[in-house]
DNA sequence: ACGCCGGCGTAC
DNA sequence: GACGTACGCCGGCGTA
């Protein structure tokens, strides 16, 4: 994104000047306009963050329009006498900071400008024109637009009209007929403000205007285009702006390298100008990116405006500000914390990203839900409009449940953060710290839902939030072209959004009645297991306490050490595993069942009935989409996917998570995903073949590195094998391997150099993988999904290591992601399309969880596996088992 | 009383 | 130093 400004210096000296009280240096001299251009430059550094930068001066003598009209500017007195030492400081100030520059003898700034903009337009994504003088709105257009720094506003080629009442190509005609006092252009006697933009409105340009001119009747316009035509076209040759001066400089020329220098600090020293230097030198902490670009700046000030709407005419006033733009924020807030209970207490609504309309829907609003209903549907219901918000499955959620139709096109916030880079923070105070040094107010944790709040608290609180999405929307969008990551948002993660709400609004069924059984039984064995333990030790500890655990172990039973942590003992489960197996003592083993007993009761057993909803009676888990730095979703509150099965005793909690009457749950499982995509990726003629041949790739890899028929692998074997390959896509290392398996480094280390000389291709592709993250600073999946790795250009050998661990593992496991949503994509549509009422319920990273009636089972079956299995055409095929069952331990 | 961190264990 | 991505429980410790 390249992003030029253009600075009217001339503009920003006098504006600074009249705006800031008189200021002098040490030294008595009067700097209040210097003071005043420097803020104003810090400012538009940090809160507009301009990639290039062109001051435009204007040199000491006339221009060129001296010549054509000798009263030229003859109403302008000479500068105040306190400003004009000024000026050679602010020339000194602007070569100190290394901004770039231009000026010319025969030009203004204001033709230096002109040119800039139109020889440079197709070398900028956008040009924003830094300037009061309203002359320059004639440039404004596509991509160039107008920037008014002491009003934080931005004139676009519909701001020009509103503030004008013409658009920026009618400019330079309606100011040679209302002229301009300030430089002396008489314009046209008669027309002021309004019949010029009247006249510009109905017949285009002054020249259509002329040939019309007979037809005008009142004395006012006749004498206008009679008597005073001659001072019209001369005022159109003064006001016209050159664009074809010579800049003596390049695009590229212009690009910022702004760092304080020593020699600049010395400067402002001299002035007396101590808070800027402090500014400056924070700025010098800023930290630098690869490419010695600054990623952060000094703080930034954005002045918000916010309205409060409580009435019927200030709300009409909203709906049509509403109905006239295409894009704005839409920030709710909700009134509890229950999900199905809730209601909207406020909006904020955004449409330029500096003001904002608070709209109070709670017990003091004057307005009603009618009010509320009305919004939405001028808001959410529109197909044409872009909504932005910053939790948007929320605002879906609350809509699918009040049966609200959603249509409008959903900008996200937080998701496109996540995409543009999800390895970082995608809060909106995050973000708006990130993109514009902005500090955002933090939600108050103590007074739940703002209840506490005065309104005018409320609307700053929401009202900045819906300002601040509407910037961040702004900067966002050309940042996705940018990395081409704009599809990967529309075609998926945007898709998936009323997916994931959908889920969470659906929820699964949970048998508490079992739960309860299985509760008891498992506190009388750990009561059990308990007193065994404490029988022989003599002593009671709490089991629960690692801490006490280790000091039992290796401090009183004198047990060998096996790991330490950070803190001390280690007394994990692989541990605790080799004591057992050593025979020493009874306990170690104890406390393994004493942990997996524990484990399930306290996570599971009886957390999970506690948080099953009174609305329906059945759990609803949150689906994240922006937590997991590789593209899979996560979820919490509870977290259902990382529900037991390993374990016998563990998986029968799948059996408390049950269907509906009158339903089975459908669960349909990826098979092998991630070793798939490895196939895939690196093209091993061995693995594409196995899978190709539908083996059992875990036996056949047993075969391969061992050297042995497929028939004579024992189970121990392929699961040796299994390890590798597992291992192989997080890049475990020999080291690693040896400790999981049990055996020595050296043959682990055989088995992985086994493993790549029968499968050959496998070593080129990960290798490969580390050296394009490397090359790029970024892993990307199938799909585009990019997780950017500046830690794999680390000196430091132990961080390198790790983002080259992530380097491999993020393309399998994003891609993985990326198909099972494209797969959720395509399952729901077809459900939807067929009228089917099976539902989605869960999603765990290659699984799929629906409830369907029984009587749509057969067809969905059907169904869900085709969806998923065509999600992606791959080199091997993609292969997807369904177990049907009326809970979840028992799909068959 | 509350929050944070470490250790541990569950899933894929 | 050594296996990627998550969430959540518990104990322990520091601060209120």
């Amino acid at each position: 994104m390249k992003k030029l400004i253009v600075v009217d210096v001339s503009n920003f000296i006098f504006r600074a000047f009249f705006a800031i009280r008189p200021l002098t240096s040490p030294e008595g001299v009067p700097v209040n306009a210097v003071y005043g251009v420097l803020t104003m430059f810090l400012k538009l550094l940090s809160q507009y963050r301009p990639t290039h930068i062109l001051m435009a001066r204007d040199t000491a003598g006339g221009s060129f329009r001296n010549e054509l009209y000798d009263q030229y500017k003859a109403n302008r007195t000479e500068p105040p006498e306190d400003l004009i030492p000024q000026f050679a400081l602010i020339k000194e100030l602007i070569e100190k900071m290394g901004l770039p520059y231009s000026e010319d003898n025969n030009y203004e700034a204001d033709d230096i400008i002109g040119s800039a903009v139109t020889q440079w337009k197709e070398d900028f994504d956008e040009i924003l024109i830094a300037s009061g003088d309203k002359d320059l709105m004639q440039f404004v257009g596509d991509n160039i637009k107008m920037l008014d720094t002491m009003k934080d506003k931005i004139y676009d080629n519909n701001g020009v009209f509103e503030k004008m009442g013409v658009y920026p190509n009618q400019i330079v005609d309606y100011l040679s007929m209302v002229g301009d006092s300030s430089d002396n252009i008489p314009g046209m006697k008669g027309i002021g403000a309004k019949g010029a933009a009247k006249l510009l409105a109905e017949h285009g340009t002054l020249e259509k205007c002329i040939e019309v001119k007979d037809t005008f009747t009142g004395k006012k316009l006749t004498t206008a285009f009679g008597e005073y035509l001659e001072d019209g076209l001369l005022s159109k040759k003064l006001i016209q702006i050159v664009t074809d001066v010579d800049l003596k400089k390049t695009a590229q020329e212009t690009a910022i390298s702004f760092y304080p220098s020593d020699e600049l600090i010395t400067f402002l020293e001299g002035l007396g100008f101590k808070s800027a230097i402090n500014k400056l030198m924070d700025l010098r902490k800023a930290e630098y990116d690869a490419s010695g670009e600054q990623t952060s700046l000094p703080a930034g000030v954005i002045s918000l405006e916010h309205t409060i709407v409580n009435g019927e005419d200030e709300f009409k006033n909203l709906l049509e500000i509403v109905d006239s733009v295409e894009v704005l924020t839409l920030h709710t807030e909700y009134d509890s914390g229950d999900i199905f209970k809730r209601e909207v207490s406020s909006c904020s609504i955004s449409v330029d990203g500096d003001n904002s309309y608070f709209v109070p829907f709670d017990e003091t609003s004057k307005l009603t839900k009618d009010h509320l209903n009305h919004l939405f549907q001028k808001t959410w219901g529109q197909e044409d409009l872009e909504v932005i918000s910053e939790h948007w499955k929320r605002d879906f959620f609350y809509a699918g449940h009040n049966e609200i139709e959603i249509r409008c096109k959903a900008f996200d916030t937080t998701q496109v953060h996540y995409i543009l880079d999800p390895g970082s923070k995608h809060d909106i105070i995050s973000s708006s710290k990130e993109y514009f040094d902005y500090s955002l107010e933090e939600r108050p944790k103590k007074d739940l839902f703002l209840q506490e709040f005065d309104l005018h608290a409320k609307s700053r609180f929401c009202g900045s939030r819906a300002a601040l999405s509407y910037r961040l929307a702004n900067a966002y969008r050309p940042e996705l072209k940018e990395k081409s990551l704009s599809s990967l948002y529309e075609e998926l993660d945007r898709p998936l959004i009323p997916i994931l709400s959908q889920m969470e609004r659906a929820g699964v069924e949970l048998d508490i009645d079992q739960l309860k059984v299985m509760e008891e039984s498992l506190e009388e064995a750990l009561g059990n297991i308990e007193a065994e333990i404490f029988e022989v030790t003599k002593e009671e500890i709490n089991l629960n306490s690692p801490k006490q655990v280790g000091e039992l172990l290796f401090t009183k039973l004198e047990l060998p050490v096996i790991k330490k942590t950070k803190t001390g003992y280690s007394t994990d489960s692989s541990v605790l595993e080799t004591l057992d197996g050593k025979n020493l003592s009874p306990i170690p083993g104890l406390i393994l069942q004493y942990r997996e007993l524990g484990k399930l009761l306290s996570t599971y057993v009886k957390t999970l009935p506690e948080l099953v909803h009174s609305h329906d009676k059945r759990l609803h888990t949150h689906f994240n989409q922006h937590v997991a730095a590789t593209g899979r979703l996560s979820s919490n509150n509870p977290n259902l996917q990382n529900i037991p099965i390993r374990t016998e005793l563990g998986r029968k909690v799948r059996k408390a998570f049950v269907a509906k009457e009158g339903y089975k749950l459908i669960g349909a499982d990826y098979s092998q995903v991630e070793l798939r995509l490895l196939a895939h990726f690196s093209q091993d003629k061995t693995m594409l073949a196995a899978f190709n041949n539908g083996e059992d790739i875990h036996r056949q890899t047993a075969s391969e590195i061992l050297g042995i028929a497929l028939k004579d692998v024992t189970p121990d074997e392929r699961s040796k094998a299994k390890a590798v390959n597992f291992g192989l896509m997080y890049g475990q290392s020999s080291f690693g391997l040896a400790g999981q398996l049990k055996i020595s480094r050296k043959e682990a280390k055989d088995y992985i150099t086994n493993y790549f000389e029968n499968f050959s291709s496998v070593k080129g592709y990960l290798d490969g993988l580390k050296e394009k993250a490397e090359e790029t600073g970024y892993a990307i999946t199938l799909f585009g999904r990019k997780r950017f790795l500046p830690d794999i250009r680390s000196k430091n050998r132990t961080v390198k290591s790790m983002a080259e661990r992530v380097a491999i593992n993020s393309p399998i496991q994003g891609t993985a992601a990326d198909i099972i949503k494209l797969a959720m994509i395509r399952v729901d549509k077809a459900l939807r399309e067929n009228n089917f009422s099976a539902k989605l319920l869960l999603q765990v990273h290659d699984e799929l969880i629906i409830e369907a009636p029984d009587e749509e089972v057969d067809k969905i079956k059907v169904l869900v596996k085709e969806a998923m299995e065509g999600a992606v055409e791959l080199s091997v095929p993609l292969t997807v088992d369904i177990g049907v069952g009326e809970d979840w331990f028992s799909l068959k």
